[in-house]
DNA sequence: CGTGGGCGGATTTTT
DNA sequence: TCCGCCCACG
């Protein structure tokens, strides 16, 4: 045995115990900052290392790529490996894998591409339309719902009882259309990967055996994620003698709403009753106060496995409340606890404010651009997501793929080149009649269209063509940037209004550069566009981490999951809000919101603040909330109220970004100030937009009409 | 065919 | 309030 005390030695026994659990099934309840990913880590290496297992023979599950990645080089430090031979992804990611190298046996075709969400939603779109279907009466998001809701499940259309109800037996009659055009265009949506891996091995028991044979440890992250498919996929991979281990956190589940089971935990026991249970409890990551008030918060939920955290630290700091008179007090609250925080040597970025939805990200926005404290928003739109790269990247589908339809569709007349709705209605029955893709059925449409619009199609097609030879052979980067010059997406968006079109060009930019850099994983061997392209689907872009400025962290409680701050402020802590209104009303729902306030809650590490507005302005009008119950299932003795507000601070408008512009870094840039410029004269402003060194004025000149200006070379002066 | 105005809808998010 | 989508118009 090799010396596996460095393995063993920084964990705590509890941790220890999971990491060296004897063989057979493992589920490990870890609470939040218990040391989860530790704890898989180092079981792998342990693994590896103390049982002698290939690393070749491992599998580790995970749902973000973010979180695979992290794993994937926290064990590469451990044993001092590469990492490559481990199996570590996403669930979509590896079923992505199986299917790639077993298209075949799958039943697709060997180029098959990923559709996201919003592509499928298109093209559930097009469906009703070709239906002649009311878009009132059958919502696309419905219907998106149902079909993946039924993948999720594992039901294929065919196995679906319509009850006699006609509104669901149009739904499954949706869905099964839905199934054929993905099949015509050779294209699978994100639920079907794992459909289909799953079905690859339930069909196919060499391969499958093979597969048993291979990976003798399976390791999952945030099992209580996973969904019915994702559960079953994993039963059919262990069948009696593989190892499966599984960490999760019954109170962390806050993702019913697209399909995970938190019952999978209580399941688990259920389908392997030998199965060694563990419990983290100790955490290291909060002040007593703050596991306190968690704990007493979560335990108001039902149907829990159970579990009280509790650390060897100190109680700490009581956890402040605040309630503002209304989201700007709010927020401005939260700048002067910042500032105070740095004030004290602190560091923004150790800061995080989360909220429950994106839109209450506005207020505190705007309080600090005001105020000139740098912040980030995550979440929002993704790099991969943005209609100018998913136009460019529809270029290259149907570069690889001529049957990719909802590539088609998206580019054939983009930019405008002569083919009307007419044409394509044209085009589309005709693909439809002959049950082929739309590329076909353009390249026999000559006779049927006009000549004008015979030709416009036919130069299209051959555009397409011609960029597939013109690329061939070359490096990926020259490859993405001769078709977005070839194409004349970017003589198309530098044509717009020179804001939008500007931003726009800068991200095709972006995406050749992502190109240049791009990096096949190891395994499946397909060309290096093709790899790209299911890259650019499966990976959302996020990562694009900036120059890490120190900024102060601004998400959703949802994004917020698996970090940590020093300092965290919970806001808007209504009734109504958080909880959400449309979860109120179940007790499935409510106790899911209540897992996120926990979720919250532990993120802090030192500081917690739970503030809220008794007025706020949603959607343009004001509403009066009340209190979020939250609040009062923290006990009382934990909570220390902040200045239970004797006076007021009025909100009015002249006073509206009261920092003394001395304070500013480029004072005069409220909005609405007026501004002169060298060379545009004078003007209004009327949005800023980023901080430090990167914001960006938008002035509307009296003479020069509406600009955006870098402001660190504007040189504006207030007037 | 491309643009602007009117209308409705507006958690949470990863893949 | 604000954004995205659809339709009507030029």
């Amino acid at each position: 045995m090799d010396d596996v005390s460095h393995i063993l030695a920084p964990l705590n026994e509890a941790q220890r115990a999971a990491v060296t659990a004897p063989a057979g099934p493992v589920l490990v309840l870890a609470g939040a900052g218990s040391g989860k990913t530790r704890v898989l880590t180092h079981r792998i290496a342990w693994v590896v290392q103390a049982e002698g297992v290939s690393p070749h023979g491992i599998l580790a599950v995970t749902f973000t790529n973010k979180a695979a990645g992290e794993m994937r080089s926290r064990i590469e430090q451990l044993l001092g490996i590469s990492g490559g031979a481990l199996w570590i992804g996403t669930f979509h990611g590896i079923a992505h894998r199986l299917l790639r190298l077993h298209w075949r046996e799958a039943g697709l075709p060997q180029s098959f591409q990923i559709l996201d969400s919003e592509d499928q939603l298109r093209l559930i779109r097009k469906l009703l339309k070709a239906e002649n279907l009311d878009e009132t009466r059958w919502i696309p998001r419905e219907i998106q719902w149902f079909i993946n809701s039924n993948k999720d499940e594992g039901r294929r259309p065919g196995s679906l009882k319509d009850g006699n109800d006609p509104t669901r037996r149009q739904l499954i009659r949706l869905y099964a259309e839905y199934e054929a055009a993905c099949a015509r265009a050779g294209v699978v949506d994100f639920a079907e990967l794992l459909l289909r891996a799953f079905e690859l091995w339930r069909g196919s028991p060499d391969l499958l055996a093979h597969y048993r044979r291979r990976f003798r440890h399976v390791l999952v992250d945030e099992f209580q994620d996973t969904n019915s498919i994702q559960y079953a996929w994993l039963k059919l991979l262990v069948g009696s003698e593989v190892h499966l281990f599984v960490v999760g956190d019954d109170d962390q589940s806050v993702y019913r709403w697209r399909g995970a089971r938190v019952e999978n935990m209580q399941d688990f026991r259920r389908d392997f009753p030998h199965a060694q249970l563990y419990r983290l409890e100790q955490n290291y990551r909060s002040t007593g106060t703050i596991l306190n008030g968690a704990n007493a918060l979560i335990a108001h939920n039902a149907a829990r496995l159970g579990k009280t955290l509790w650390t060897s630290g100190g109680m700490g700091e009581p956890i402040r409340l605040y309630a503002g008179f209304n989201e700007r007090d709010e927020a401005e609250f939260v700048l002067r606890r910042i500032e105070e925080w740095t004030r004290r040597g602190g560091q923004r970025r150790e800061v995080a404010i989360l909220y429950r939805s994106n839109a209450q990200s506005r207020a505190f926005e705007e309080t600090f651009l005001a105020a000139r404290v740098p912040y980030r928003v995550y979440g929002g739109l993704r790099f991969f997501e943005r209609a100018e790269i998913k136009d460019a990247l529809a270029y290259l589908r149907l570069i690889v793929n001529h049957r990719d339809d909802p590539s088609f569709e998206r580019i054939v007349n983009l930019p405008a080149r002569g083919i009307g709705a007419k044409s394509l209605d044209l085009i589309r029955e005709s693909a439809k009649g002959a049950r082929s893709s739309l590329w076909e059925a353009a390249e026999a449409s000559r006779e049927a269209l006009g000549p004008k619009a015979a030709a416009a199609v036919q130069s299209f097609l051959a555009l397409i063509e011609r960029l597939g030879g013109e690329i061939a052979d070359r490096p990926l980067n020259e490859q993405v940037d001769h078709v977005l010059e070839a194409s004349g997406l970017i003589e198309h968006h530098k044509r717009e209004k020179a804001d939008r079109g500007e931003a726009r060009v800068e991200n095709l930019e972006e995406l050749v550069s992502a190109a240049r850099s791009f990096e096949p994983e190891g395994g499946a061997e397909m060309p290096l566009l093709e790899s790209f392209l299911s890259h650019a689907a499966l990976e959302s872009g996020e990562g694009q981490a900036e120059a890490w400025e120190d900024c102060v962290q601004m998400m959703t409680l949802h994004s917020a999951k698996g970090l940590e701050f020093p300092v965290v402020f919970l806001a808007g802590m209504e009734d109504g809000l958080f909880p959400h209104q449309r979860s109120i009303t179940d007790l499935e729902g409510l106790e899911e919101e209540r897992r996120l306030c926990y979720v919250g809650m532990t993120r802090a590490m030192k500081q917690l603040y739970l503030t809220y507005a008794e007025q706020r302005r949603l959607h343009g009008t004001d509403s009066y909330g009340q209190p979020s119950r939250f609040i009062k299932e923290v006990p009382e003795e934990l909570v220390e109220e902040v200045r239970p507000r004797v006076h007021v601070s009025r909100p009015m408008s002249a006073g509206r970004f009261h920092r003394p512009e001395s304070e500013a870094a480029a004072p005069g840039m409220r909005l609405g100030a007026r501004v002169r410029h060298g060379r545009f004269g004078e003007g209004v402003v009327l949005s800023v937009e980023g901080n430090g060194p990167h914001a960006r004025v938008q002035v509307s000149f009296e003479s020069q009409g509406t600009k955006w200006l870098m402001l660190q070379y504007a040189n504006l002066e207030p007037v």
